[in-house]
DNA sequence: CACCATATTGAGATAATGTCTCATTAAATC
DNA sequence: GATTTAATGAGACATTATCTCAATATGGTG
């Protein structure tokens, strides 16, 4: 969880006024259990218009309070935490999502980018498997 | 590159008929050079309607022709060769992308796994960076 | 080869997601 | 409270992709 002046702070977010409706986005976001779309984020607050739900979004990555996650087709998903560098693990039947704190391949990427010239910039990483309690459940879907 | 009779197996690709446009697409993919989106091959191709090109396109990774990368907020592209597994690396400044046929990233991949009880079931590393070429360049954008 | 059964196509409707405009609203300051 | 203008949001627009289903073309069959 993020702490409470943490959060005043983020309000600002390079804007010069704390607004009610961003107020509600970023209180939502902190709230929230798990991943959201930003679909899913503007249903749960109708009162404040698309518009500004996603440009709080943007925001909010660029603070370091979220991060984006692109799994394959479907649409971009948010999850709190992403001040510092990280890997997802994402199961691909229930579709949670594990952080990976430790990041474990840096110095391949070092050696690779230096192999081709490359001036590297940051990467990322995504496992993909069935979770735990997936493999556990065993339900069998029709 | 891929071989004249390979390409007439992948024609089929679990049809049972095979037909003209899915000719077109398909010799149009392979003979591609570099990475494309959907909607570039379409505008290439207008011949054909949309719905067989994305259906080929489909197919074609099913098949492992191609495999389809998602650089962040951008469309889908796509590129040929897609056969066995491996990584990709995306110039940031110009776009284009360089396979990276060693994983190296792969033990790393089933510890982090094992430590959370997930059976693993792939994994997807993109390196961002500026290319040789384009470190080498310094073009100054207006 | 002509003919048939039906797999495949594609024009256009629809969906999903996100961006943009600009009249209106409401922070912040005085 | 009045003023300034940052910020909002309704709705138009854009982009990308999927779906529908009448029309078409393919691969057999006789
Ligand atoms: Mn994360
Ligand atoms: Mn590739
Ligand atoms: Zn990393
Ligand atoms: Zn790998």
């Amino acid at each position: 969880m993020i702490d409470r002046n943490a959060l005043a702070t983020v309000l600002q977010m390079g804007f010069s006024r704390a607004t009610g409706p961003r107020n509600i986005v970023v209180e939502t976001v902190v709230a929230w259990e798990g991943h959201f779309s930003a679909e899913e984020l503007c249903r749960s607050i109708p009162q404040v218009g698309r518009a500004t739900v996603y440009r709080t979004l943007v925001s909010l990555q660029e603070e370091g309070v979220i991060c984006r996650l692109m799994i394959d087709g479907r649409a971009p998903r948010y999850l709190l935490g992403g001040t510092q560098h990280h890997h997802h693990m994402v199961c691909t039947q229930c579709g949670s999502v594990q952080d990976i704190a430790d990041c474990g391949v840096d110095d391949f990427v070092d050696t690779v980018a230096e192999r081709f010239g490359y001036e590297p910039d940051g990467h990322r990483l995504e496992i993909y498997g069935r979770c735990a309690s997936c493999i556990g459940g065993e339900r069998v879907t029709s």
